[in-house]
DNA sequence: AATGAATGAGGGTTCATTCAT
DNA sequence: TATGAATGAACCCTCATTCAT
């Protein structure tokens, strides 16, 4: 059998071994026999088990990356439509892969070399984000002054949030974490539901960002709506 | 040496190791060690590693709600800044003490006993949280038929949000999450500042859910901004 | 309260742990805990683990030897009877003290400083027996020229054919051992019987040797029964 | 090396130490470096102590009864004189595998799976000495209803008898225990006399049971042998 | 007379890893 | 290409034993 298939094959088998149990727990001749090899052919193949989830961690930050990109890609769209595909390609991704994902989980507290791949892999994808929300913006009529730093922070919020979700939808790992919503739905939302919500919250963000509203601690007499400066005039609806 | 201060030398070199090297890297020696007792001790008093790591997980539960409850309970404050208080009690709490909330972060991937105690400790502060908003809600003038359940959608996204950031500030466990922010800026944000910004997002959330201001994801000719329904009177201001 | 009587019941409390989880099996710190002490004090009465178990076995093997000569003690009685009462006393005791006896089983098998103890009393308990079949052969009328040696070796197979039924009895070590037979009675055979059927074997071996009948390997021609000799005028009848 | 080997290798070491020191007190590490294997490896082919030591008394349950039988399965033999060969089986192999059958003695004592093991064997040669008796006495012209359970009460002494005989011959465990014997005699007795002796023992006591002849603890005036009933015809002689 | 506090030593078990073929 | 055989190291846990009071 070739190489390359064999390789696979024992990623395949590792991916859900530490997505299953861990980087720790998992045991490396649980992964050889699942994957239908000898102990021996896998380190042959990967150097050994830091080498064997690092193949595994960057092959699904790869495809979980190819995913996002892909989504965004489309040709004739506006920002804010690429960044929802892309958020909908996300949620589809870690429902079509959980294992994969759980993987990029499991790295991230893991150490060293491994939560910096996950890192890196953020970090790309916060650009990509920051682009787009800048895009939409400016599509928007937005005032170029708007700090970037600031576009940056909700970008990361973003992110977050759609980690978060992600890991709910993520039933293996996190079936107990959302108890109590998953008693109440019967089934997961869509990828496209869930990319929905997230654009809500984006972009409620954004246009405060825009019209410069802030919540502030301290009461003051004037807190009510500021007059809606010069309305959006594209996308971003309200 | 009485057995109580013992006690919790062991209690806080477990939430260390457990927190830098996660419940199984971790080693019953080192904790000892670092106890400066002797492995037969830390079993006599806590009667196995899995029992050690529960002590571990239920006392960081409840320093943690008790911070956050504790923020909460002050008197004469609108619901909005009693949530504010909330978040940035919760803040300074991990800002505080980093290590037994990694402990709780890594419990959520421990399985069967150790996730449903964070999981019951969440579904507690949600609880908390979206009885805060729909008071806010309330109070600013939102008409009642507002749904507690997007209410507490609103609720789980910012608890989400806020374990997100959480996760940034403890740089322990996530020193390369954010590799680079943590390059780019010299001093984390104070817990006040991080919870104002949340604030922030929940507020524009708030905001909109009264609204009924939606994103959609068809462009359609009219996705201008809405007409401003009757303005909130209250604190929530734009 | 006074040293005797914690030592009493530090050694009750430890031969009930002996016999029921055996030596190794046995800890201090149950037995300390059993004996209603701490731990210090049991160490400091009774030196260490194997000072503790030689005590209980020297004191269980007192109370059996004890029980046994007490038995045969009885004046005005043929040796047979004096036998039988010894036997009787043998099994009373066995099934009054069944952890004691146990103690004796498992010390068997501990080795060197035990083992010798036990052996000790055995060889008493084979010379009173001795002692008896011998004068009960002479009462019988028998020559006395009756190889001493066959005597004892008569002597020998009774004490072991005891030990077998006792522990057969005890049924806390041995409860599995008989399973067969166990299943078929429901209450124990008083130990009056018990010695009364041991006797019976016994006064059968002794006539044996007494006629100098024997079985043999070879079937020669004339393997009849033997002309009785002389035939024996006292008690042991046939 | 092949892995019946080490297998066999494995289960001699272990077989020794458990008769040694018992099943506690031998410890896996002492059990690998005898066998001249690595600990590992032990656990790798039997899969804990418990499963080894269940292996060695498997294993010497089977060579015993083994013995036995071949020795009972002569053909044109006698039913005395095949119990005969499968005592003076039993003995031999007692004596050349004394550690064999202290593993056996062990297990007795060792609670619930071993025990039972060792409980079936027993039960198993009892039925063959109860056959093999059971014909004997037809063979010797018994009248038939001489009741069965007595029969099987005689097999169980039989047994009994041999295993304490058994437990003499086996030095290593027992070396204490008639440790005024083994002084006396340079040499142990062979199978084939031990043998003898004990088939002496057993044709005395078969004989008092086809008499009805019995010892009773109250001394009546006619105590003298009972008149011989119909002389055994057979083998059995006097 | 009695104990709470504490430990050195060792046992069973598992795992990542390598050799010889 | 592929593996059966084998191991060094480490981990969790327990126990007999002592010290200071």
């Amino acid at each position: 059998m070739p190489r390359e298939v064999r390789e696979r094959q024992m990623l395949d088998a590792a991916v859900a071994a530490f997505a299953r149990h861990g980087y720790q727990a998992a045991s490396m001749d649980d992964i050889a026999e699942a994957a239908g090899v000898s102990k021996p052919l896998v380190y042959l193949y990967l150097k050994s088990k830091e080498d064997l989830f690092m193949a595994c961690v960057r092959r699904e930050v790869g495809a979980l990356v190819a995913a996002v990109r892909e989504g965004t890609r489309a040709r004739g769209l506006t920002a804010d439509q690429q960044l929802w595909r892309g958020l909908t390609a996300f949620f589809a991704h870690t429902a079509a892969r959980p294992d994969g994902v759980a993987v990029l989980y499991r790295a991230r507290t893991q150490g060293e070399p491994f939560a910096r791949e996950v890192a890196a892999m953020r970090v790309e994808v916060v650009a990509i984000v920051t682009a787009l929300l800048g895009q939409a913006a400016k599509d928007a009529g937005c005032p170029s002054e708007l700090a970037e730093r600031e576009v940056s922070g909700l970008a990361h919020a973003l992110v977050g949030a759609a980690e978060s979700l992600a890991e709910w939808a993520n039933s293996r790992t996190a079936e107990h974490f959302f108890a109590d919503e998953a008693a109440g739905s019967t089934t997961a939302p869509s990828a496209k539901e869930t990319a929905a919500t997230l654009m809500n919250f984006c972009w409620a963000g954004l246009e405060n960002l825009m019209k410069g509203a802030r919540w502030t601690p301290a009461p003051g007499p004037a807190r009510g709506p500021a007059p809606a400066p010069a309305p959006a005039r594209g996308r971003p609806g309200g």
